[in-house]
RNA sequence: GCCGCCGUAGCUUAGUAGGUAGAGCACUCGGCUGUUAACCGAGCGGUCGUCGGUUCAAAUCCGACCAGCGGCGCCA
């Protein structure tokens, strides 16, 4: 048995190979039968004469269908007039299974295919995006092995809440009301004192009532904390972090890359560092910029557009006030009282927000003033309290949208289509 | 949570002075010796999202509901 790569190769020419695949376009002309046949390593043209196979065995080829599954055996010849510039003579073949009616033609809408999604991936679009989805996940871990960190997992069925309590899913646990995780950032701090680097890949789950191209209600979250890191540490890791996913894409999915019409140049660009800017620098711009901002506002997503327009990188946005960072967790920058030690990183192209971190309160003292102004009960969190207790160190972490950036690498329209089954505020099928 | 948009055959859709729904693709049958999501001919396929109202008559006008898509907010 042989894949479509290898004949694509070129390595197979003039001998005789065995694919096994599913027939992507079908043509047949009285005495000529031609089939596109793709497998997961490309598609490629096989023609059935009824020279060869004679004239039922050539109906019988002729008289398949979209999607229906085969094993063709042939010689491989070069041929100009075929599509991929090879193609198969073939001299016997195998149906598995004949379609009656494949539910997807040239015609459909977006709607449509996400209610038959389970069949919108075989596409070469889906698969495509899958290949690259692929290399981003072991891209981010390898990165984070080769630096030393260890991959780690928090738990999914959780009783603390990390980020706002509105966003939790709730669920029955024998009789207790817990929620799904919405972050595992808490139980890789508590592995950082054992492991001191540590990174998991795990989903998230929010349920924000959110109606845009870039949220979904579970997503894949790509986390790390790192003891004695500061904020500026962490931002240095994930530059070249960022940078390395972008480098094994090009290298391992660049026909996937070309296939889905992604601009290569926008991507070539991105080499580490990225531009940082701190909010309050970011104010003074904005009025340059067009953007109706004043200390104190939040950037929006048109904000966040107008920002990233005027860099061919990601660019860090630093420093924010207190007051838009409503969490307890971060700690503030000695240095300028009122403005955290934390991070944003926007994508470019007005991709936006693909990362949120930053230096994490390791003195107890502010930790318990903290929960106390956000008017959290310390008992909730008391194993995440001991952890300030007992040996406390200075840290660091993050929060990654992998699904955000295959969507911003691919170049789409939507991050649905950055992953296989997305779950939205209102699809839970297929 | 706020705002906007859509729903006609398996799919993509046409269809208002309100008068019993038309096409392309898919599928089935036939034709074609080099096709590139081929072409030619024939056939099959619709309680016009649901419920109610106005009317002699509703895909079309009105109301409610259901389903989905998008923008904001929130975030990754």
């Amino acid at each position: 048995m042989n894949s479509i790569g290898e004949i694509l190769s070129g390595s197979l020419t003039g001998k005789q190979a065995e694919i096994r695949g599913w027939v992507y376009r079908i043509r047949s002309s009285g005495s000529l039968c031609f089939i596109v046949v793709r497998d997961s390593s490309g598609i490629v043209q096989a023609v059935g004469s009824k020279e060869t196979l004679g004239e039922a065995r050539l109906k019988e080829l002729a008289n398949l269908t979209i999607e229906s599954s085969i094993a063709l055996n042939g010689t491989v010849k070069e041929d100009k007039r075929s599509s991929g510039g090879y193609e198969i003579q073939i001299s016997d073949f195998k149906i598995f299974q004949r379609n009656e009616n494949y539910p997807i033609t040239k015609d459909k809408g977006e709607e449509f295919l996400l209610d038959i999604r389970h069949l919108w991936l075989r596409s070469r679009e889906m698969t495509s995006i899958m290949k690259i989805r692929s290399t981003v996940f072991k891209a981010f871990s390898d990165f984070f092995y080769n630096e030393g960190y260890y991959q780690t997992q928090g738990p999914m069925m959780v009783a603390t809440a990390t980020e706002g309590g509105s966003t939790l899913f709730k669920l029955d646990f024998f009789g207790e009301e817990i929620s799904l995780a919405q972050s595992s950032q808490f139980y890789l701090e508590v592995m950082m004192f054992s492991l001191e680097k540590v990174f998991t890949i795990a989903p998230s789950f929010r349920a924000e009532k959110s109606r845009t191209r870039r949220h979904l209600t579970e997503y894949w979250h790509a986390e790390a904390e790192a003891a004695w890191y500061g904020n500026e540490d962490m931002m240095r890791d994930e530059e070249r972090m960022i940078e390395y996913i972008i480098r094994q894409v090009l290298e391992k999915n660049r026909e996937d890359l070309i296939f889905l019409k992604r601009d290569l140049s926008k991507l070539e660009n991105i080499r580490a560092p990225f531009p940082r800017m701190r909010y309050s620098e970011l104010m003074k711009k904005a009025g340059d910029w067009g953007l109706g901002l004043k200390y104190g506002d939040d950037l929006g997503a048109d904000e966040e557009r107008a920002i990233t327009v005027h860099f061919d990188k990601p660019v860090f946005v630093t420093h924010y006030p207190d007051t838009l960072k409503p969490t307890f967790y971060h700690r503030e920058d000695p240095e300028t009282p009122g403005e955290l030690l934390c991070h944003d990183l926007l994508a470019p192209e007005g991709y936006g927000e693909i990362i949120g971190g930053g230096e994490r309160i390791w003195n107890l003292a502010d930790l318990e003033e903290n929960l106390k102004k956000y008017n959290l009960n310390p008992e909730d969190y008391y194993w995440y309290v001991d952890l300030r207790k007992y040996g406390s160190v200075p840290h660091s972490g993050f929060g990654l949208g992998l699904d955000r950036v295959i969507w911003w690498i691919c170049g789409l329209e939507t991050i649905r289509d950055a992953i296989p089954f997305p779950r939205t505020i209102r699809r839970t099928r297929p």
